[in-house]
DNA sequence: GCCCAAATGAACATAAATGATCGATCGCGA
DNA sequence: TCGCGATCGATCATTTATGTTCATTTGGGC
């Protein structure tokens, strides 16, 4: 949170903002976005008119709501063509037999399963930008297959925010299971997974892991395995007869650290000398911090013969290239870049050598784990934890060093 | 965690949350919700009395149920089909209770006729008594579901015999997938590994993994997590209070390094002086050599002062324990002894506390990877590892130290 | 520099939401 | 069937959100 930044926006990012909101939360209220977006009341109101009016979200007392609904059962209702929607994906390919997911995992009175034939599964995600929405295709997916429903939620990376997305779509929009991906660091990430622990419904993380209770066993997850990621784009580096290959992540993510574990380790074992190889955490691409790091960095591959580097997040990594280029460093001659993550690493001009998370493959069987556990809640079934390798895409920025 | 929270809720919301409510419960009071929304009744009412307006629920007397008949009402919905044809096989209890991976039935061929050629699968493990039975059954329930076929083999703990197994099933039988225990060690298992990584047909490796490939890949496998495991049982005994947790493994078990890992990483995160703890490697409970191991372990617990001992094995674990019993140190009193495997651990006279692997979840993800990995054989699909938490059986061997 | 239009805020009247009170009803057990 | 306690409904008071109208500010063209 912490606003209070009058940084005059456009009337038109406003509005941008408040649908960005309602898409997180479900739904809003005007004095929080007054509040929050520093203007009056009264306009935030103006604003919500103005998009009800545009179908975009629908008014209520107080704030409004995301318009699906309408009428839960009423009637076919679906109405809304538009809504959170990832395009593209046409290539469906699997035809495939459905799952059948009928889950009511109420247990108690509800003499039969008295309304929604099919689950509905609540999914929230730290972001609805980079990364993630390939995951959340790849569960729409299973999804559709399925029958099963999906609420998406977006959160902020922070914990309290996720901890009141998950209530409301607990008890609020009453899912059956859920899928997500919290944060599991800092106090109120512990009290987080605390509290998925102890949710009254089951489940799933994706891409991230906890060990919960007396005896620190491990939450059912679906991940893919960074280390193996991290190791076999070094093996490929070693393969092309690099001898010192850096490695550059960004600071706070959540994969980082087992990135560089897997880079670690390979390292060691392949012998390569990677003491003196640069290993930094740094800020976002986006920070002003930025440059100014690159140009450390380089310069210290420069001073250390460091002759391969990779690079956590592709944007970060294209970055490195540009400012590469204009030093007259060549890609891959005089450094091979290997990107980690493979989100638009092949829009680079060398299209770079990536790692690539299978995301969708991630979402799918994140979705798959959690039907089985929806079938069967018993704690006789044991919990089941997925590991996904990921791919190394071979392109133009990795090569022998010359 | 329920009640305790008053965070005004838009109307909207609330009237969202009592419909949400009535669904899962199939009738709601007042007053609870009132209770619940942290409202007063009346206001409840009056939602209740609008939500009916609107033909959502049925109101009566203290609160609302859902509105069965078709009452006609006035209002906007008429009436809606209430058909909740629940798909499937619903609840059924247990009674093979159903798996869902993606879907699966047929293999590659076929899209979803009911007849057709179901699929065959191949099954190879190192023997069919101890552990494997259990397996099998998984495998074999998951498969009648899917109305798949499956051919079993059982063989010696040698890579040749395997190979030779194997072959015959591809080429034979003709199987579409296999699920292989193999022997992965010595010069015959890599060839093994080398020859099951370039079969014709998809493999999943059950209770093995194996790293292939230029930049060793892991092969797609499903495990039970041993080092868990292992790393429950001594937290356990150290939450009893014992301070030293000796060890022991049976010999050439493929188990034996994942659970002495495990094993060693929590004695050494609870700081457990298992320095001078017994950690050993003895042979079978039936080869000749056997009791005088015994002998000498028991001797190197009392010697060194050892409270609890983790013993690979139940077979191993219940010879022990009489043993034990023979020489006058009580079990659990002087000598807390927790088996690994949990097969007839239950049978002891002190029922032994034992870590289980869940075989029979083993066999059934193991079959569902496998389907998986039909229906989409592509190498885009990326390799899926599954790992399955052993579960902890307190039963009577395990005591706080006297 | 001037004027227009969009955007915003202020003020005031209105509507909605909520809670309290009290008499009327309903349900259930004696 | 009677009676009691729990519920309910209607009305009123209070608080909060909204709609409307009018004034002020901002940003451009001309």
């Amino acid at each position: 949170m912490t606003s209070s930044e009058p940084p005059v926006l456009l009337p038109e990012e406003r509005r941008e903002r408040v649908l960005n909101e309602l898409h997180r939360r479900g739904t809003v209220r005007v004095n929080d976005l007054a509040d929050t977006l520093g203007v009056t009341p009264i306009t935030v109101r103006r604003d919500i008119a103005l998009l009800a009016s545009q179908g975009l979200l629908r008014r209520v007392h107080g704030g409004a709501t995301l318009r699906d609904e309408a009428a839960s059962d009423g009637g076919p209702a679906a109405e809304l063509p538009d809504s959170h929607t990832v395009a593209g994906h046409a290539a469906a390919g699997h035809t495939a037999v459905g799952h059948t997911a009928t889950g009511h995992t109420d247990g108690s009175s509800g003499p039969n399963g008295p309304e929604s034939p099919h689950a509905t599964v609540g999914m929230v995600v730290p972001s609805l930008d980079y990364y993630w929405p390939d995951v959340i295709r790849g569960v729409r997916e299973a999804a559709a297959q399925a029958e099963v429903r999906i609420v998406l939620r977006g959160a902020t990376y922070e914990a309290a925010d996720e901890r009141r997305q998950l209530d409301r779509l607990v008890e609020g929009v009453g899912v059956d299971g859920l899928l997500v991906a919290p944060t599991t660091t800092g106090t109120e990430g512990e009290e987080l997974v605390r509290w998925l622990r102890s949710a009254t419904v089951p489940v799933v993380l994706v891409e991230r892991s906890a060990a919960i209770g007396p005896y620190l066993e491990p939450m059912e997850s679906v991940v893919s395995d960074h280390e193996l990621g991290a190791a076999v784009a070094v093996r490929h580096l070693a393969a092309l007869g690099h001898h010192k290959v850096g490695l550059l992540t960004t600071l706070g993510s959540p994969h980082a650290p087992r990135i560089r574990r897997g880079w670690r380790a390979a390292c060691d074992e392949l012998e390569l000398n990677h003491t003196e190889a640069p290993d930094r955490e740094t800020v976002d691409h986006r920070e002003s911090g930025w440059p100014a790091t690159v140009e450390e960095i380089l310069d210290a591959c420069l001073d250390s013969g460091t002759t391969a580097l990779l690079v956590h997040s592709d944007p970060e990594a294209i970055s490195l290239v540009e400012r590469c280029q204009e030093r007259g460093i060549k890609v891959p001659g005089d450094l091979a870049v290997l990107a980690y993550d493979d989100q638009v690493a092949a829009l680079c001009d060398p299209p770079l050598t990536a790692v690539r998370p299978h995301r969708e493959a991630i979402g799918r069987a994140a979705f798959d784990l959690l039907m089985a556990r929806l079938q069967d809640p018993s704690e006789d079934r044991p919990k089941h934890r997925v590991v996904i390798g990921p791919q190394l895409v071979v392109r133009e920025s990795t090569a022998p060093p010359t």
